[in-house]
DNA sequence: GCAAATTAATGATTTATTCAAG
DNA sequence: CTTGAATAAATCATTAATTTGC
């Protein structure tokens, strides 16, 4: 009720317009990209809701997150994985136009991504399970609740996915390397969030409630 | 580590499966079609989340819905609305080969969607608001909080759209002449509404805790 | 060094497609 | 076959990198 909100108008950005809402984006900090991808590279590539409020509350002890961030994350991580792999695909298959299937060793190319749209045991070693789960905070973190150590070798651990991953898909070069490097945990610059009209993104669907 | 014979497969039902949750889906009222119809008719086509949560609870007068599912309805007809439209078009075109820009009336052909992508005001007539919006339940409906009469003239009101519609898209063939004729509000077969992975629909996003 | 301008990366939204219940 | 549900693809829009001129 009390629907009275701000005035409904701009859509977006009329140009000259000031008063925008400025509808903000959430900025994941290092330790959760770090989290996001090793959950990723361990291949949950979909984790089911319960699994993804799990790892909300994980990425929570980093900066204010919510699920749907977590959930756009990794639609995104998905489509853009698979985009990326089809690129490469088509740049090989445009390179060496007619030398099909060169049966090439197991090892370099790219994996087929397979989906697990229904569910999936756990993340095998960051598991979101109270495991030993620690992402290296480089300097001052205030080691809340959660167990979370400052190292950088539990970094690697944090990647270990327990020696079989779910998507080989080389590519740590893009975020995971200046992660490592520059990090610092200490500044919080929480966003506000006005959402003001995500169409997606609804909690209750198939009738949570029943209400007679 | 628990790894093994946990196969990472089955994206939906093995078909062989007996523990499935069986996924019941929701089944709209005919009076809930109506409400939907006459809002989609009126030309909020994709309501913002706000919007989609008071039509979902002007849905709940009629049984048991979700936000979600409200979401998912719309997202549907647009679809769907858009893809017949298309269809229309391309019979057109091959229909009529080379015979293009033939100055017909405004009256009859396909029109535009107009999307909304941010907001809209409301819808015209139906509003949502406190206003005129009756729809007709046929038959020993309990009267709930919402004034809510059994008429049939109001059916035709809640079409009104008040002068000017958004989609002029002539399709009352499919659901809407059924709904009219056998309406009866009386059976309120609640699903239960399992839900074991949605992985849209997610209720917060863009931080809407602070939580330092 | 720094800030405006430009580009790249990516979070969020919408559309198209697919699957399956009824 | 219709249509609710789910997901992938495409697109939009904002934030971070970066370049550029001073």
């Amino acid at each position: 009720m009390e629907s009275e909100s701000q005035d409904p108008n701009t859509p977006r950005n009329l140009g000259t317009e000031r008063t925008e809402p400025v509808r903000s984006r959430w900025t994941p900090k290092p330790e959760q990209i770090l989290i996001l991808e090793s959950i990723f590279n361990s291949g949950m590539v979909n984790p089911p809701k319960d699994e993804t409020v799990r790892i909300r509350k994980l990425l929570e002890k980093f900066g204010s997150v919510g699920d749907a961030n977590v959930f756009y994350w990794f639609q995104n991580r998905r489509s853009r994985s698979r985009r990326r792999q089809r690129q490469i695909q088509a740049s090989l298959a445009g390179e060496q136009q007619a030398q099909a299937t060169a049966g090439g060793g197991g090892g370099g190319g790219g994996g087929a991504i397979q989906y697990q749209s229904g569910f999936m045991v756990n993340s095998p070693c960051l598991g979101l399970s109270p495991s030993s789960c620690y992402v290296g905070s480089s300097s001052s973190s205030s080691s809340s609740s959660c167990g979370l150590v400052e190292n950088g070798s539990v970094v690697d651990d944090l990647f270990c996915y327990s020696g079989q991953m779910g998507i080989p898909e080389i590519e740590q070069n893009s975020s995971m390397v200046s992660i490592l490097g520059g990090s610092d945990a200490s500044n919080l610059q929480y966003q506000f969030g006005n959402c003001m009209a995500m169409p997606e993104l609804f909690a209750d669907a198939t009738l949570p409630v029943v209400q007679i």
